[in-house]
DNA sequence: GTTCTGACA
DNA sequence: TGTCAGAA
């Protein structure tokens, strides 16, 4: 079992989420309404939530005292999501050259979060002396 | 005893 | 968001 299969395993029932969050079952509630979390459903309908659903509560939680909505936050956690399988490929290094600097074409003209905090400075200095 | 859904002073 | 009801 690998390591993304890992953090997806539904495990934690919401009276675990809610002392490891420090959020209500309200707001957990809440913010499975709204698509932000994903936990799975025993055979009796309870939620199970996975290291990963933890994951986002916690950040969800954070970027709710910088002062953004639920929608803001949605829109974050999903970009999020498709750098963070991006920086998975890199670092399997399943990616072609072509792939590559394609990926390096678009952060210089459209920064992004793959290079402010997502990428680490030896991974962006990789990219410029690959070629 | 814990969690679920729906509703609302 | 908190909280209560009624059910599972």
């Amino acid at each position: 079992m690998n390591d993304k299969e890992r953090r997806m395993m539904p495990l934690f029932s919401i009276g675990i989420v809610m002392k490891l969050t420090e959020l209500t079952a309200r707001q957990i509630r809440y913010y499975e309404e709204h698509k932000l979390i994903f936990p799975e459903r025993t055979s009796g309908n309870q939620r199970l939530f996975s290291f990963n659903d933890v994951d986002r509560l916690l950040e969800i939680k954070k970027l709710l005292d910088n002062g953004l909505n639920l929608t803001g936050i949605k829109l974050l956690l999903d970009e999020s999501d498709v750098e963070k399988e991006k920086l998975a490929k890199i670092r399997k290094s399943e990616l072609t050259e072509k792939e590559l600097r394609t990926i390096l074409k678009n952060e210089l003209s459209h920064p992004s979060k793959l290079g402010k905090t997502n990428l680490r400075q030896g991974e962006l200095a990789r990219f410029f002396s690959k070629h």
